[in-house]
DNA sequence: GGCAAGCAATGACTTTTATCATATCTTTGA
DNA sequence: TCAAAGATATGATAAAAGTCATTGCTTGCC
């Protein structure tokens, strides 16, 4: 299934080894809300998400999360631990329900040391990740609340597209999303409120739409 | 030189291979202020620390440095941009002179093609620093701005380590420092102050010294 | 269909942090 | 060695964001 996504991690694999890891993958699914990894533990495997979204986030001081970032058809979970040898620094969440295969150790090795291109392909992913970290850094730490929610508004709508309605395809809580802008849940209240009074972006209940990309991204200060 | 430091990236490399290296790599100095890398340039090479200190830093919104980590002894510049085939998303400057090897991007390549073993070292460097990535902005964006001086004051100190007299072994200004900490040079300064009255640090000109380490992990909310 | 639980919204108030102004101390280079 | 530039220090004030309290709205479940 996974394995033969065309954007999957996986896709530039031969097919004898696409093969193998068929033989080696098991599936396994998540109800929304479910727990897939956790700091902390030890992982015995990766997960590559066929169909559903996740959330991958630290636990800071007082329990409250931090959501790192968003996992979504056909990228991995689990990855960076396998191989930096680490316990797991950020658990993930499925946000809706969620399909996966489920790739042992063992046999994600045997695929790494076997395929030079599908490592070099992972270097590839783990540094463009350090890249996004990198910007999210700056923006925490320079930009103000305001800011970070239009940018953040900006990267679901980017991740996650629109539905037909012309909603972000993504159901978070206002308070899921603090949890990403990293301020508090009534701060980010007020500002969609806010935003929405302006006329840059509407909502209904916890859906929200963005109708003015360009005002949005002078908001964040994004330049592209 | 750099390629023979016991801790280098290079170290696990056959003697073959890093003869071979030896012959391309170039020897460079920076002075002391020397940019290295500027962001958004493409790289034709990287960087291999030999002796010196390095910020890495983004440029925010009103030309804020934002300084995301050092980079000191046998590790690597540029390396990020190269592999995910980006343009540089973080500027390198010396802090003080710095001596360094330059390894031009095709015998890069090659020494990775040619040395598996070399390009699991790089990716398991790369997710080692994605998840201290993730930890920095967990505490940028949960922690207040006198838990983040104090996690940063133990990071320098666990980082550059100490001199004969018990300073910190790097020199940065208290506004560079405020550029780590995520915050207004004035801040840091006054929190500088107040960590001095109450005796966990002491400083002398720019000079900083840790005095009471437990202190500072029980501010910045560290248990380990 | 109605009710409870969870979530969103808003106001009042407090705390934290940034900004601006100014004074003093350290370096550095002529 | 001395002046100028650059850093550090501190106070006053303003702005941003957090916290607490309360009300009202959705949503899902019996």
């Amino acid at each position: 299934m996974c394995l033969s996504h065309q954007k999957s991690t996986f896709s530039d694999l031969s097919n004898d080894a696409k093969d193998e890891l068929s033989r080696l993958k098991t599936c396994v699914s998540f109800r929304k809300g479910q727990v897939i990894i956790h700091e902390g533990a030890r992982p015995q495997g990766v997960y590559c998400i066929h169909r559903g979204k996740v959330k991958l986030y630290t636990m800071g001081t007082e329990g409250k999360e931090q959501i790192i970032r968003f996992i979504t058809n056909s990228e991995l979970i689990g990855y960076r631990s396998l191989l930096s040898d680490e316990a797991i620094s950020a658990s993930a969440t499925a946000l809706e329900d969620t399909f996966a295969c489920y790739i042992p150790k063992s046999s994600f090795f045997k695929v790494i040391e076997e395929n030079p291109k599908f490592s070099l392909k992972l270097l590839k992913m783990s540094c463009h990740e350090l890249g996004e970290a990198g910007k999210m850094i700056t923006s925490l730490a320079q930009k103000n609340v305001k800011e970070r929610l239009a940018e953040i508004l900006l990267i679901l709508r980017a991740t996650f597209g629109e539905d037909e309605e012309g909603y972000l395809d993504i159901s978070l809580t206002r308070e899921e999303i603090a949890n990403m802008v990293g301020t508090a849940t009534e701060s980010v209240i007020r500002l969609i409120s806010e935003l929405k009074k302006d006329g840059y972006i509407s909502s209904k209940g916890k859906r929200i739409a963005v109708s003015d990309r360009g005002a949005l991204q002078q908001i964040a200060n994004i330049f592209e």
